[in-house]
RNA sequence: AGCCUGGUAGUGUAAAGGUAGCACAGCUGAUUUUGGUUCAGUUAGUCAAGGUUCGAAUCCUUGCCGGGCUGCCA
């Protein structure tokens, strides 16, 4: 407000509250913020948002951001789920140094301040089951009552907390509750539970504690205790924030400043953990991995390239209102980012063999190919050519509209880096009538693919030599879902009834010989086809198995249902 | 129903009382040995109604629509 000239604009609102406080004074100008999964899952597309959100908005002020398990609930955590989601983070390009933590370093921390609240008459012990305690809290439109236990001497709080710790009653049978207000119209103030009687084996600290904190309890103080300037958060906290002011205050610590944020939704996809587990769970797809996932996991195996989620996750800002950002964005984010660096190389998705009647039999030469069509420094690579090649049977056509561009009765194409060949004849199956063979002529004079008489062609289409050919796996990825929003369904449905029959296609097919060589993770381009990567998982040395990362985009309006124009 | 919160092109996001802009998607065209890339152009928007003001996406009022909240989950 004072501070007019300080709030740049174009940054988004939690930059420039983060601006402000700086400008202000604020935390001596200092600059903390944290990322703090449960480590109960996997990280999604969405999370990634979050995470460059917290380590950049401490990189953009001269910072620091801590990784941060909120490990609250140990029959849900695992130290595995933790390590995947390091992986994921250091994938995507983020340290955090020496700053990593776990809210479950901070169990006694968290207990004495709790002790030290129920000295303050500020919490008690409460008795009474599950269920009477929410039949106690009321609607959202009545008050709660009181429970009968909130008025205990805050001696015998004391003793019973300190019995609940040293394990003196069975689970479930108290809970520690902060002494609030049951009356409030925000049910998180209605004497919210802090601790819960567990047995239940933690994944760092064992058997040694027989209770556990609330999230609501652990959290805002785990943030204090780390001195967190800025608690940024998703929008289903703004509600728990009061609870989280009136912790602090009440203990007089550090009060870090918590900005909520809208989560992202992705069309064509589901984000929630309960789908994505049920996705799993049921084998709709292979795996947390799977590369039709939203997972990181999945992203990274199907060849999304870091930098292309990360400047995905910059460009669609962040906001405090319901919001769904069209997956084209991340597509488009993902192409920008391989088109520069992918190597090219040619294969036949769909192949039809095409015989070139002039070309000497048992013949063959080698033509050569850039590897990148503009950046030189990649290099190029041997293309063996011979009198039998393979093409993508889409480009043929025995009838052809005028703009299409390719192989028809009497037309002539270029192969690229190779010859202009002419089509000259077809082979048909007597059965079906099925074109399965095109006897085609070149010319000698086109080697490399330009004609020396200045001669124009349209079309350019890829190809690969019969002989020289190797077979490989490509599978086909796609949208895991056919529609924008899988989990608008009406009454009794299921989201998995918009699950994409068709988003995972596995086929064996022709491709250069060059790529026999390629290693695990390499990313590629099959030219006019699209981006892909070989998986790490199943390529053996020689025998590369290829994902699709993502179409090239395609203006060609044909293309689909071979519309005449 | 009570409390909290939000509504800007198809989608996401800027504009903090002063020309409604950017990106993706769409559409045109140019270049092109990928119907790719690149480049140029273009379609399309302030939820509604009142009010304050010389001037409102922005401030006020009312209405409409959306999201969140009744775990010993996070």
């Amino acid at each position: 407000m004072e501070s007019i000239g300080e709030q740049s604009t174009g940054h988004h609102f939690i930059h420039q509250r983060i601006a402000e406080d700086c400008a202000a004074g604020r935390y001596e100008g200092r600059v903390h913020t944290r990322f703090p999964p449960e480590p109960n899952g996997y990280l999604h597309i969405g999370h990634a948002a979050s995470i460059c959100l917290n380590f950049g908005m401490a990189e953009a002020f001269g910072g620091l951001c801590n990784l941060r398990f909120d490990d609250t609930n140990p029959i849900r955590e695992t130290s595995e789920y933790a390590e995947s989601i390091m992986e994921d983070i250091r994938w995507l390009g983020f340290d955090w140094g020496d700053r990593l933590f776990y809210a479950s370093d901070y169990f006694e921390q968290l207990y004495q301040l709790a002790l030290e609240l129920v000295r303050a008459g500020k919490a008690f012990v409460c008795d009474l089951s599950i269920d009477e305690i929410r039949a106690h809290r009321g609607t959202l439109t009545e008050p709660g009552r009181e429970s009968p236990y909130r008025d205990r001497s805050i001696e015998e709080n004391l003793a019973l907390f300190q019995g609940m710790r040293a394990g003196d009653f069975p689970d479930g049978s108290k809970v520690l509750r902060a002494r609030i207000d049951m009356g409030s119209p925000n049910l998180n103030l209605r004497d919210p539970v802090m601790y819960r009687i567990s047995r239940a084996r933690h994944h760092r600290t064992g058997d040694s504690w027989p209770i556990y904190p609330m999230y609501d309890w652990a959290h805002g103080q785990s943030d204090s205790i780390e001195g967190i300037t800025h608690s940024i958060c998703t929008m289903e906290f703004e509600d728990h924030r009061p609870l989280y002011d009136w912790f602090i205050e009440q203990l007089g610590i550090h009060h870090p400043r918590q900005i909520e944020f809208a989560r992202r939704n992705l069309s064509y996809t589901v984000m929630s953990k309960r789908h994505l587990l049920r996705l799993v769970e049921e084998g709709h797809v292979a795996g947390w991995d799977d590369p039709r996932m939203p997972t990181l996991s999945g992203m990274r195996r199907r060849g999304y390239p870091s930098g292309g989620v990360r400047e995905f996750c910059e460009r669609i800002g962040v906001g405090r209102r319901e919001n769904t950002v069209d997956i084209s964005l991340l597509e488009h984010c993902i192409r920008q980012d391989l088109e520069g660096r992918a190597l090219r190389y040619m294969g036949v998705l769909n192949p039809i063999k095409v015989v070139i009647e002039n070309y000497p039999e048992g013949a063959e030469e080698e033509l050569e190919g850039p590897l990148h069509p503009t950046d030189s420094s990649f290099g190029s690579r041997v293309l063996p050519f011979s009198r039998e090649l393979y093409i993508e049977a889409t480009d043929f056509m025995e009838d052809p509209p005028r703009k299409f561009f390719r192989l028809g009765p009497g037309r002539e194409v270029r192969l690229r880096y190779g010859y202009f060949i002419t089509s000259k004849d077809v082979v048909k199956d007597p059965d079906t009538g099925a074109v399965v063979e095109l006897r085609c002529t070149y010319d000698p004079d086109t080697r490399g693919g330009q004609a020396p008489d200045g001669r124009k062609v349209k079309g350019t289409i890829h190809w690969v030599s019969a002989r020289h050919a190797q077979t490989v796996e490509v599978r086909l990825y796609d949208r895991l879902f056919s529609v924008s929003d899988p989990t608008d369904v009406p009454e009794g449905g299921s989201f998995l009834d918009h699950i994409n029959p068709d988003s995972l296609t596995v086929i064996h097919c022709p491709v250069e010989p060059a790529l026999r060589t390629l290693e695990a993770g390499a990313v590629i381009q099959f030219e006019r086809q699209g981006y892909f990567c070989v998986d790490r998982e199943d390529s053996r040395p020689g025998a590369p198995v290829f994902n699709r990362t993502v179409t090239l985009r395609d203006s060609w309006k044909g293309g689909a249902g071979g519309e005449k124009a």
